[in-house]
DNA sequence: TATTCGAATGTAATAAAATGACATAAAATA
DNA sequence: TATTTTATGTCATTTTATTACATTCGAATA
């Protein structure tokens, strides 16, 4: 496992000076593995020793071997939740932090769906006679995403981002609709509503949203992203970005589903774009 | 540049006891970052200055930091491979193989961008009068996503995705005024349009699209995401995630650039989301 | 509240590792 | 072949990590 999750998630296992130890490196693991352990002992504010058992603590030979693994933890690649960002981090740092965290958090929702629960809700989404996508807020554009890509399957489709409209279209629904719910907390109280509502009309309700949420227990299926929160920045971020790979997943399920005489239709709307183009086109929707 | 690979290509250019440590240390890399200096000497057959001066002629500190950057080149083999969906891939495979895909697109748009660019696009962006974001598609979404960020910042912003909308907002421009274009292709006819329109108006136009296309000519300033295309299936996905994340590092490099007193601001934004969900409330941005 | 035990932490000595200075050997050039 | 340059090794020094031991802190018990 990634040494430096590894210490995130221990980090109420340590004592209070091996605490203090694992923050210093939290903070900047960069600096952690280009010192020695004299010099993170005194940012640490602990003696040497005390860093050398927080390594073995840590299933690691000692000092130097505890640095090797926590090097590839920081490997590029490899994903990484923990870098935030920094009051001070020029560009250079913050665009990397970003894309790393955002590949990190991708990597831990992939781990953590549940195929077969993409695979029912392919089932369903198959078979709708409608299906709706609906958000709010920073989800909206999820939904609004997702009804690009379905628009293109040539099946009813529709998306709002207005709580009115979507509980009329709720009201006006019946057996056969699929109603795709997003909620990166599953704690927004208008669409724990919509999804009740959604059911008493007979659809069927699908929820990008958190385990064990209010809008998870009104939900036919649950489709939930073990992502980390999104922390000390004051929006969401990666999280939407998983929903959004979600999305995509959803969507190639869809078109596997429907098999190859339905890629053609893509073909088809692919081409019907290209007059709006100059020249050398290619797949951008519009 | 991974380790590994720099050892490779340079082996003719190292004299020859370091060509010595470097076919030690290809033989068996794992071995290598558990030695000490002493230990691979001895593998290698050559003296311990012999491993250290081979370290330094790779640009390292030393044999541990050599080891360190050693260390990082093997944790991430190749990172993400770029894997299609096949016809008859199961849940299991598709759903891993969009994680990846999008993942290893992500990892190269990282290693594609310019900061530098970043930076004068996010000083554009703090000095804004007022701030437009246009997309249309498959970009629209992203386009929505970025006004749900700035919108917090509490300066003017808004979004159109439609063409007529776009153009009279522009034609109401001013200086001052910051046009982002988003665009994978850059070759959307009407967006180009606006683009021009944009600039006769003196505004700052931004673009979020390929290089050298109609609509980066049109621009003052071009943030391009050297993006492979989307392969094989007939829909924007992954370039358009990584247009997503940059918009999470512009709205990022906004936000330190505003500095802590601005981080307030989004704290109250963020606490007057808080009534409409139930208790126990977090970062989502509703 | 004082006492005792055990865990946690630090100090100082020791061992290990890496580096630098210098000498020697090998190779290249005149 | 002599001379210079470069490469390599030896040994001393310095830096770094680890171990053994002493002290402190804090919880549990009398």
């Amino acid at each position: 496992m990634n040494t430096l999750e590894l210490i995130k998630k221990n980090l109420d296992t340590f004592s209070k000076s091996e605490r203090k130890v694992a923050e210093a490196i939290l903070v900047s693991p960069e600096t952690a593995i280009h010192s020695s352990i004299a010099n993170l002992a005194k940012i640490a504010e602990v003696s040497e020793p005390t860093v050398n058992r927080f390594c073995r603590r840590l299933d690691t030979k000692g000092f130097p071997d505890f640095k090797l693994h926590l090097a590839q933890s920081l490997a590029n690649g490899t994903p990484y939740v923990n870098r935030n960002v920094n009051e001070d981090d020029g560009p250079e740092a913050y665009t990397s932090k970003i894309f790393e965290s955002t590949m990190a958090c991708l990597n831990a929702a992939k781990n953590g769906l549940d195929t077969n629960l993409i695979n029912r809700a392919v089932d369903v989404l198959t078979q709708a006679n409608k299906i709706s996508f609906f958000g709010l807020g920073a989800s909206s554009s999820v939904a609004h995403d997702a009804l690009n890509k379905f628009f293109r399957f040539n099946i009813p489709v529709s998306c709002f981002d207005d709580i009115v409209m979507q509980r009329m279209s709720c009201i006006n629904g019946s057996e056969g609709d699929v109603i795709v719910l997003i909620s990166h907390t599953g704690r927004t109280k208008p669409l724990v509503e919509i999804a009740e509502l959604a059911r008493e009309n007979d659809a069927f309700v699908i929820a990008l949203t958190a385990e064990d949420s209010p809008l998870a227990e009104q939900s036919n299926l649950v489709l939930s992203l073990g992502v980390p929160e999104d922390t000390d920045i004051y929006m969401p971020m990666s999280s939407r970005i998983a929903q959004l790979v979600l999305i995509d997943v959803l969507t190639t399920g869809f078109t596997l589903r429907r098999g190859a005489k339905f890629r053609d239709n893509l073909k088809r709307v692919k081409a019907g774009i290209k007059d709006s183009r100059f020249e050398k086109t290619n797949d951008e929707a519009f």
